[in-house]
RNA sequence: GCGUCGGUGGUAGAGUGGUCAAUUACAACAGACUGUAAAUCUGUCGCCUCCGGGCUACGAAGGUUCGAAUCCUUCCCGACGCA
């Protein structure tokens, strides 16, 4: 049997220098960096989201940027399409993939069996299924399938009509919504997960966000407000705020702490994949030693 | 120095005799996540617990009362006003 693939995995918490160890990390083994960051995908996003900037590319390709526009919304599915892609493009021109990013779902999307049933939205069926309450779609769900409806948080009223609708387009078109189920990998995948001590982080954040405000989050945030017509993006408050508190009426002591918060988010949701190698963004001799043996 | 107002849990800030271990918010801690995921949501949050309850608590010390974070006295601290 031939060997899989490898693939580099870089994730962690927010600011601890993922994007940086990519592109070290590509250089030695010429590597081509997929971005996994749900917001860094849409044009406009810079400052904000602290995308990577050309020169910090160091000549080292990076996908998976800039492939949205803000107005439209970006899922997960399109996103694990993209990046497969991507993946098997890298393969076959004979460089090594770097998945670098901090959104844990992306991420478990394409290295996990987590896997998206082909059922395109049904827009007849959505019309109908709108105008519906949640305890009305609930029930429609518990009839096609009461396995998937009792995973449903009953609780978090703002995303359950979205999932509920989901869940009975799908159940609807096969039947029932499919399992997760741990696909063999096609791939070997070797995670390396960053973090950093919260005193530590809290340093590099609070300088982080300065700099962005110096950078100009501001007039980044005012340019996708503006209406087309006058040059903007036309992006409205609303779907703003989607985009996180950095893009939502910040204050630097207001997104210094909001990311402290969300970094810690993050660890809940890496913590329960086993295969991540955890380092201190500090030892970066340790992971260059690390991947010496892996590869 | 005199006068006024105030001192409540990690913070802000409710509560002004029993229903108060004390509303709420924030922070903290833990967790969820099947096409929005930096979003959204859940639980815990004085100490101990055999989860029945027990103990210590609202600046300090006394007092009134069957009962006090709440009333009284003195003291300490803070803000403001007058000197």
């Amino acid at each position: 049997m031939k060997k899989k693939p490898t693939i580099i995995v870089i994730l962690g918490q927010t600011a601890t220098g993922k994007s940086n160890l990519a592109v070290q990390i590509a250089k030695k083994v010429r590597g081509e960096v997929i971005s996994a960051d749900s917001r860094q995908v849409y044009t406009g996003l810079d400052i904000g989201t602290g995308k990577i900037t050309k020169k910090e590319m160091k000549g080292v390709p990076h996908y998976l940027l800039d492939v949205a526009k803000p107005k439209k919304r970006f899922t997960v599915a399109q996103f694990k399409k993209l990046a497969e892609e991507k993946i098997e493009d890298i393969l076959t021109r004979g460089k090594t993939p770097i998945i670098c990013g901090g959104t844990g779902f992306y991420i478990d999307a394409i290295t996990k069996g987590v896997f998206f049933p082909e059922v395109p939205p049904n827009v007849k069926l959505r019309k109908i299924l709108e105008h519906k309450t949640e305890a009305e779609l609930f029930k429609m769900l518990q009839k096609l399938d009461q396995r998937r409806a009792k995973d449903i948080d009953k609780k978090n009223e703002q995303q359950n009509k979205v999932r509920l609708v989901r869940a009975i387009e799908i159940a609807k078109a096969l039947g029932k919504v499919p399992k997760i189920q741990e696909l063999k990998p096609k791939y070997t995948f070797i995670k390396i997960g960053l973090t950093l001590p919260t005193e530590e982080l809290q340093k590099k954040v609070t300088k982080r966000v300065g700099q962005m405000f110096k950078q100009g989050l501001l007039k980044e945030i005012t340019k996708l407000k503006k209406p087309v017509h006058l040059g903007g993006m036309g992006v409205s408050d609303k779907r703003l705020k989607e985009f996180g508190f950095e893009y939502y009426k910040p204050t630097p002591e207001r997104v210094i702490i909001e990311t402290i918060k969300y970094s810690k988010r993050q660890i809940t949701w890496f913590k329960r994949d086993k295969q991540i190698k955890w380092f201190s963004s500090l030892e970066s001799k340790k992971i260059q030693e690390f991947l010496k043996e892996k590869i």
